[in-house]
RNA sequence: GCUGGCGUAGCUCAGUCGGUAGAGCAGCUGAUUUGUAAUCAGCCGGUCGCGAGUUCGAAUCUUGUCGCCAGCUCCA
């Protein structure tokens, strides 16, 4: 007599054994059909999984993340029948969810075409409205491997052999088609009704160059339809911000063969760029830092002194003159410490903060590049903070304070926070490791923010922070950090005198809010779709005669903005107005002044804005005003318009 | 770096079975003097990423190489 507990904490009693599917449908028919499987006493089940003794039992549905994963996970199933089902001679080997979907290797001889994969899709929507049921089986180990074998998974029993002997193997039927599987799975295939086969892609087995190339079938799965289309809705509206695209159309830059991951800044995307340097730069200032500017290149005896010729050499660039070797810097820190040990320091100088827009290169691998987010020459916010340990509470307070304020600055309010700590490889007695954690959980905690703990990710050389932001449609991206370094000010010789009058090794913070400027430019670009706020927009304002007779005057507009600050140019071309406008409404300019006899005659402009609101006549100067505000408020949307 | 796909005019893209490359936009010239998302006409424009091979003949087939894209890997 089975008593069931349920998560509202009421309680069913049943006569004899009972499966969970029975539990949903003694609850309501309506349960039943969500029902995808069973939470019993804090364990994954199928549905069809009896229940003998009195337990607690959780219904997982579709809305549950449990339940998405089961889906998905039947999903991958569902295409691994369906490819065995197209083509026999393929053969399966693990096919497990990952983010948004799932994926499955299949060892074939050849790769799948978009062809074979629209054949495939079709395959599985024809099984899954077949809704064959899914049955749970448990097998012992050689007549699982022996099963295997004899249908030519020579994979998927190579897996069996190294589960360990005393675990049960459980394999899932549908139709045809047996698989390994902890599971638990979907009842029937009936309950995949919304997925899609996304691309193909070749993996090794096992993820290690030296076997054999796999073919990588991904696809999406969802609870249902809805979600399904609002997913590929969210893979479009991506597309369209695409940065390399909108670089390409707002001509902010380019890159090309000669430099593979080297930025080429065009006029337009220049100016965004300094518009960004030159905010981070007031922040270095306001916030206590000097900048300083270190040599591109330094003796390799540099690098092997500071650790990075050992640890660092694939990445770096190397270059040699008149019997000496360079390493192109791949970092600023050691150049850094460099100037922090010009001078004897007390430590009444500390902290010393130390920033530096300096251009890095790094040799990263060639398939890493990605359009300006993923380049081999950059430039960060750098800073170093050299301190004691005592100061490292306050200064990583500090840095977050700053951090926050900018990223609200630049339009992102939700941030997440992690924090990584002693790896199991570490440099330096644990005592040090013990203070510097605490003063970075003491930091995040004293300004009331939730974090995520990653113990035993933190570098060798210390625990750090990292600081992801959230963009306009919900994509995550990692930009800054703050790093404790109780290594390189040791290694690079930096000391200072403390107050027992002996010398000392500072702490060493390495820090960055935006990170790469190629990169930060790059989510700006997408998360505005290059809309930029008026503060950011390469061109803020194009003055638009309507017929030659204003060419002075729409010059002497132009000139008087351009006088107060503003980014302001001219279309004079003899076109039409309606030809003007759509060029630049094209070219996301926020503001576009129009000016005929009539403004000519009352020394206005007629404002039209990027999204077609005519906002009437201005008064010339007042609308200088008017922009002035709105770049000094760094405002996302346009004053002009929220004042309306 | 690895696997797969791709590389044609400044841009977006056609190009059949191997027979010396085509459109729209952009650019240039001229006409038009125009009121809130495309005025008309004419002209110019390509070593088909680069190299080698097969062939009477290669954008097209083979091969090498560079770059880009996706995924993997890496990410002090």
């Amino acid at each position: 007599m089975p008593v069931i507990t349920l998560p509202d904490g009421s309680s069913r009693t049943f006569p004899v054994s009972v499966t969970v599917m029975e539990v949903a449908a003694s609850i309501g028919s309506g349960l039943a059909r969500a029902a995808l499987a069973g939470r019993v006493n804090g364990h994954l089940v199928d549905a069809s999984h009896v229940i003998e003794d009195d337990a607690t039992l959780a219904i997982v549905t579709g809305k549950d993340p449990e339940g998405l994963d089961i889906i998905r996970h039947s999903t991958a199933h569902l295409l691994a029948q369906a490819v065995k089902s197209l083509y026999p001679a393929a053969q399966v080997t693990i096919g497990p969810v990952v983010e948004n979907g799932f994926y499955y290797d299949f060892a074939y001889d050849r790769p799948f075409t978009p062809e074979d994969l629209s054949a495939i899709e079709r395959k599985m929507e024809e099984l899954a409205t077949a809704a064959q049921p899914v049955i749970r089986t448990v097998s012992g180990r050689d007549e699982a491997i022996n099963f295997f074998m004899s249908q030519g998974e020579a994979y998927k029993a190579e897996i069996i052999r190294e589960i360990p002997e005393d675990q049960p193997l459980s394999l899932y039927s549908q139709g045809e088609f047996t698989d390994l599987c902890r599971g638990p799975h979907v009842p029937d295939t009936g309950r995949l009704k919304a997925f899609k086969l996304m691309k193909v892609a070749g993996a090794y087995w096992r993820g290690d160059a030296r076997n054999a190339v796999l073919q990588r079938i991904y696809g999406t799965a969802w609870t249902d339809k809805k979600e399904l289309t609002a997913y590929l809705q969210l893979l479009e509206e991506a597309e369209k911000r695409d940065h390399r695209k909108i670089g390409k159309t707002l001509d902010l830059f380019h890159t090309q063969e000669e430099a593979p991951g080297m930025v080429f800044w065009h006029p337009n995307g220049f100016a965004l760029y300094q518009q960004v340097e030159q905010y981070m730069r007031r922040i270095f200032r306001e916030y206590g830092y000097q900048e300083i500017r270190c040599p591109q290149i330094l003796d390799v005896g540099l690098w092997k002194a500071s650790g990075h010729w050992d640890n660092f050499q694939e990445n770096m660039f190397f270059t040699a003159s008149e019997n000496r070797e360079y390493a192109v810097k791949p970092m600023n820190c050691p150049g850094h410490v460099q100037v922090f040990r010009q001078h004897l320091r007390s430590y009444r100088e500390l902290p010393i903060r130390f920033g530096e827009f300096g251009t890095c290169h790094r040799n990263e691998p060639s398939g890493t590049l990605h359009g300006i987010m993923r380049v081999r020459s950059f430039n960060q916010d750098d800073g170093h903070i050299f301190c004691t340990e005592e100061q490292v509470q306050d200064e990583v307070t500090g840095f977050i304070t700053a951090l926050r304020r900018v990223y609200a600055d630049f339009g992102f309010t939700d941030i997440q926070y992690k924090l990584s700590t002693r790896p199991a490889k570490r440099l330096g007695a644990d005592a040090v490791w013990d203070k510097a954690e605490a003063a970075l959980t003491a930091a995040l905690e004293s300004q009331g923010i939730d974090y995520v703990l990653q113990p035993g990710e933190g570098a060798f050389y210390g625990p750090k922070i990292e600081f992801a932001l959230k963009d306009a449609i919900g994509r995550i991206w990692q930009c800054g950090t703050i790093q404790v370094d109780f290594m390189m000010p040791g290694r690079l010789g930096a000391e200072y005198v403390g107050e027992d009058n002996s010398r000392h090794v500072p702490v060493m913070l390495h820090r960055a809010i935006v990170g790469s400027l190629e990169r930060f430019i790059g989510i700006l670009i997408e998360h505005h779709a290059g809309y930029f706020p008026l503060w950011l927009a390469p061109v803020q304002a194009v003055v638009l005669n309507i017929t030659d007779r204003q060419l002075h005057y729409a010059s002497a507009v132009c000139e008087v903005l351009n006088t107060q600050g503003l980014r302001v140019k001219t279309d004079l071309r003899n076109e039409k107005i309606g030809f003007k406008i759509r060029e630049h409404t094209l070219q996301r300019i926020p503001y576009l002044l129009i000016v005929g006899e009539k403004e000519m005659a009352s020394n206005t402009v007629s404002v039209r804005t990027r999204s077609g609101q005519d906002l009437g006549s201005l008064d010339c100067s007042e609308l200088a005003h008017t922009l002035a505000r709105e770049v000094a408020s760094r405002a996302a949307s346009h004053s002009l318009v929220s004042e309306d």
